[in-house]
DNA sequence: AATGAATGAGGATTCATTCAT
DNA sequence: GATGAATGAATCCTCATTCAT
C-alpha cells in the first residue's frame, strides 16, 4: 500500500506544480489530487519538504531513464553523445510540470542542502556521461563534456521558459555545435 | 524621499534574498533591514510582489550596466563579443543574493507573466547584443549568438549553483568555444 | 460536527454583535466566544462575510418561526393579521443582538447584494403574509398590507432604537391603526 | 478658511459614503475627494468619528431645512401635516449617499451614544412637528403623530432600500392613511 | 491504515493617527 | 495653515502539522 500511496502523491505533486507553474502548492491540494487526506500525506512522507524532495528525485530518475533508453539504442560512439543530447530535449522534459519542477530545483538549490545535493548529482552525472561518451571522439573529453553540458542546460532554459526558441531548434543547435567542436578540436 | 526609500527597500530585498537563498522572505524582514516599518514598504510599493519585481528589474539593470561598461572599453569587433561574455561572468553576478534573485527569476517565470516578460527582455537583449557583435565576425551571427547565449546561461548555472566549476573556468570555456566556432564556421 | 460548529459560531456572532452594538466584531472575538480557533471558524464558513450572512439568515429564520408560531394559534381571519403584528413585536425581536443585527442588515443592504437579497426576502414575505391575511377582511388587501408592513418596520425602528416608545405601546398602536383602517376602508 | 474646509470634508464624506454604499470609507478617500491631505482632515475634525458625526448632523440639518421650506408654504392646518410628509419623501432624501448615511445612522445608534442622541433628536423633532400640526385636526394628536412618524420611517425604509415601492407610492400611501385616520378618528 | 477535527504560528495588508517641517 | 512621512496596531486569512478515533 505504501509504495502506491507515495507514487500517487508524487504524481499529484507534479500535476499541481504544473498547474500552478511554481512551488506555490499546498499539501491540501496535493493530497486532494492524490485522493487522500492531508494527514495521510504527512503520514507517508513526514512533511511537505520531503514530498517535494521525493518529487524532484522522481523527475531526475525519469530523466535518467530516458537517457539510458536512448543510450541503449546507440551503435557508434558518436551515437552515444547524440543520444544524451536527444534525451535532454525529449518531449517529456518540456511538460509544464517538469519545467516548473526543474526551475524550482534550481531556485531552491542555494537554500536547501538536500536540493543542492540533488542538483549536483544531476550535473555530475550529465558531465560524466558526456565525458565517457566523448572519450573515443575527443582529445579533451572533459572540457568538451563541460561545454556540451552547459549548452544543453542553457538551451533548455531558453526553450523551456520563453517560446522564442523551439525545442527542435535547441536540439539542432546543440548537435551542430557538437559536430563543430569535434571536427577541428584544436 | 520616495526614491531613497525605494532604493533602500530594493537593496534590503537583495540582501534578504541572499541571506535566505530564496524568495522565502517576508515584507517584515525586508522592511526591518531597510530600517522602516512594513507599512511604509507597502506604501511605497503597493505590495510584496511589486517589491520583488522592482528588485529583479534592478538586478537586470545592474547587469545591463556592467555589459555597457565592458562594451565601452572594446576596441576590435572580437573585443565586443568578449566583453559581453566577460560581463556575464563578472564578480557581481556571483554575489549570493544575485544568484538567488536570478534563480527565482527563472523559477517564477512560468507562473508570473510580469516575471516572464522580464526574463524575455533579458534573453532578447543578450541575443541581440551578441548578434550585433558577431555580425562582422560570423557568416551566421544569429545562430552563433543563440549558441553563445545559451552557453553563457548554462555555464553560469553550473558555476553559480555548484562549486564544481569556478567562474574563471566557466569564462575561459565560453571564450574558447567562441574562438573555435569563429575559426572554422562551416 | 460541522452543523454544531456552525451553530456555535452563529450564536457567538449574535452574542458579539449584541455586545458591540454593531458589526465591529472580529472573527477572533467570535471564535473565542464560540470556543474555537479563528482558523476553524474560517474553515467552516470560508470567511467573515459568510459568517455574517449565515447569522442574518438565522435571525430571519428565527423571526419566520415566531410568525408561524403565532399564526398557528390564530382562529379568526382577524386573528391572523394580529398574529403577524404580535410576532413582529415579540420580545425576541428586541434582544440587543437582534436589534443590532437587524440594523446592520439595513445598513449593509445598499452595498452588499447578498444582504440586499435577504432584506428583500424579508420585506416580500411580510407583505405577502399580510396581504394573504387581509384578503378576507379588506377590499384593498395589497395597499393595506403595504401600510401595515411599513408601520411595523417604522414602529420597530422607533421602539428598538430609542427608549422613547415601548414595544408594548408600539404593538398597541399598530393594532389600533389596523382596526381603524379596517373599520371604514373607504 | 476653517468653515470651508469643514464643509468640503462633509460633502466629500457624503460623496464617498454614497459611492461605497456604506460606512466603509477611509479618511484617505474622504480627504482626497475633498482635495486635501488626511492630516488636514484630522486637524479640522480631530478624528474619523467626528467627521462622520458632522456629516450626519449635516444631513439632519438639511432634512430640517426641507421640512421648514415645505411648512412655510402651507396655508391650512392640513397643509402643514402634508408638508411634513412631503418633505420626508423629497427627492433629496433618496440620493444614494443620503440613504446610506441614514442607514448608518440607524446602525450605529446602538453602539455610539452620540449617534443615538442624534437619532433621538430627529425622532423627537419629527414627532413634535407632527403633533403640533395635528393639534387642530385630531383629538389625539400625540398618538396620531406617533403613527404617522412611524409610517414615514417605515415607508422610507422600504422604498429607499428595495426598489419594490417607489417614493411616489410611498408618499401617496402615507397621505391616504393620514386622511383615513383623520376622517373617523374614533 | 486512514481521516476529520483542530490549531498555532505567521504573513500580507490596511488605516487612523501623529509629528516634524 | 498645510503636508509628506511614518508607524503601531489590528485583522483577515492560510497552511503545515498534530492527534484522537
Amino acid at each position: 500500500m505504501e509504495p502506491l500511496r507515495r507514487a500517487s502523491l508524487v504524481q499529484a505533486t507534479i500535476h499541481e506544480i504544473g498547474r500552478a507553474g511554481s512551488l506555490d502548492v499546498t499539501v491540501g491540494q496535493i493530497a486532494k489530487t492524490a485522493g487522500m487526506s492531508t494527514a495521510l500525506a504527512h503520514h507517508y512522507f513526514g512533511g511537505k519538504n520531503q514530498i517535494f524532495l521525493a518529487t524532484m528525485r522522481f523527475i531526475l530518475t525519469e530523466y535518467g531513464t530516458v537517457v539510458r533508453d536512448h543510450l541503449s539504442r546507440a551503435k557508434t560512439p558518436r551515437d552515444r553523445v547524440d543520444a544524451i543530447i536527444e534525451a535532454s530535449f525529449d518531449k517529456t522534459c518540456f511538460a509544464p510540470a517538469t519545467v516548473a519542477a526543474w526551475m524550482t530545483l534550481y531556485a531552491s538549490a542555494p537554500s536547501l542542502p538536500e536540493t543542492n545535493r540533488l542538483l549536483a548529482l544531476y550535473q555530475g552525472r550529465l558531465r560524466s556521461n558526456l565525458t565517457h561518451a566523448l572519450r573515443p571522439l575527443s582529445p579533451t573529453p572533459q572540457a568538451h563534456a563541460e561545454v556540451i553540458a552547459a549548452l544543453i542546460d542553457g538551451l533548455y532554459l531558453r526553450s523551456a521558459l520563453s517560446g522564442a526558441t523551439s525545442s527542435q531548434t535547441a536540439k539542432s543547435l546543440a548537435l551542430a555545435t557538437l559536430s563543430r567542436l569535434l571536427k577541428d578540436p584544436a
